[in-house]
DNA sequence: GGTATAGTTTGACTGCGATCAACAATTTAT
DNA sequence: ATAAATTGTTGATCGCAGTCAAACTATACC
């Protein structure tokens, strides 16, 4: 309790009043411990923020003396239960914003993730929560990612990966797992958007390509973009 | 030609990608500026800005280096045509957020203020023109300013101060100049708002309030408010 | 098990935008 | 015209987030 303890408490309760370096690392991290990964390492955070390890380095060990990552040196971070909360509210911010801004702004969905990310460290609560009535309280983003409640609590769902099921299968294509926007607009002008009816028809093996078939096309796809694609299985 | 020269032709033909801070000074320079006074003092741009005055001073100092204001010491500051430039657009984005706030997100006219300038700072170029075209190329925010165009011109309008003209001019409301939240929900519920038809009806002498008359009711405004109101006189 | 290599951290330093305290210039009042 | 009050600038210093080069693990290979 000795002078620099003001901010820190201000912190703690809400996600919101942290610069924008802080919530651009938290996010990141959050997104590279997300898929399984346990630890998230320096040189992973730093190219996905965009700066140097040695940069990184630092900025991680600045982040896990203010409790937001928990650090293991030479190993990697995770997010303390703090910083996952604080993580989830940008995701939260930047999914709402994708939708916000393919549904009412018109942007296309391979296009959303640039612009969402400008905005996501700026954008004033008030204004997150406008967007959140007038999408009527969205449960995905454009591509399918689940977009977090104000409470960091996530919908379930029932996604699986395509790749995963067995030839024959029928489902809903619920989430296209990527923000590289070059797969995102060659899929889109398939048609292979969350929400199309889809069934497996054949998987090569050894990583071959898959067969998929929507109501209007048969389609091939290379084995790492199949891989990015989740559905809801139907009977 | 050294070392360090790469920004500052970056950003001699984008006004995009400067700073926050750089794009904050600029644009309280060009709100204290706009108005008739030729320069604006250090106290004013620091309180505006919200820093010391020897923050401002500082800053300042490093604006005018970099070319974006025209300093004189112990007396003020302008912008240089090129700082103009560059406040212009940011003026722009703030008005076109402010009437997209309100027309879009259904924000209150005296609430956009403070959420546009939240976001004016970071949003896309491509968000910019989305707006502009969502909104139909407008050229005045919810409180009448003039939204400049991209090149910085600003549309000609008619606009005179209501307190100058004399009884019984007839006219609509064109802008009320001021962004204080309290005055704007007061005008906004008695429904004086910019196209609003009105008439003047008396003018107390010695800065006493004045009377106005809409379709619906009359008015009674104190001097400091009916300062704030520009119309178009109708014959 | 010792060594090369890939990954990580440290140290010295930079730039930016602030602060406060002290000082300087300008303006206003007597 | 000088003193007092106001306004503006400077100097020292801070915190933040980055850089590069050098030093330091951890691990994988032979």
């Amino acid at each position: 309790m000795s002078d620099q303890t003001q901010d820190v408490h201000a912190n703690q309760n809400d996600a919101v009043s942290l610069n924008d370096a802080t919530l651009h690392y938290l996010d990141v991290i959050y997104r590279l411990t997300a898929t399984g990964t346990e630890v998230a390492n320096t040189t992973e955070i730093a190219e996905n923020v965009g700066v140097s390890a040695s940069g990184a380095s630092v900025m991680l060990r600045r982040l896990a003396e203010r409790g937001w990552v928990q650090l293991t040196r030479y190993k990697g971070a995770t997010l303390t239960p703090m910083g996952k909360r604080v993580a989830l509210r940008t995701v939260r911010r930047h999914r709402l914003l994708e939708l916000f801004l393919h549904e009412v702004m018109k942007f296309e969905w391979h296009e959303v993730d640039t612009h969402a990310h400008a905005l996501e460290t700026s954008i004033t609560e008030a204004f997150e929560d406008r967007m959140d009535e007038l999408l009527n309280h969205p449960i995905r983003c454009p591509h399918g990612h689940l977009i977090p409640a104000k409470d960091g609590s996530l919908p379930i769902v029932k996604d699986v990966r395509l790749v995963d099921q067995c030839v024959g299968t029928a489902g809903i294509l619920r989430l296209v797992d990527t923000d590289n926007s070059d797969w995102l607009k060659y899929l889109g002008d398939q048609g292979l958007k969350p929400g199309v009816n889809l069934k497996l028809k054949e998987v090569a093996p050894y990583g071959g390509p898959i067969t998929i078939e929507t109501q209007q096309h048969t389609h091939n796809l290379g084995r790492s973009l199949a891989e990015l694609m989740f559905v809801e299985v139907v009977a």
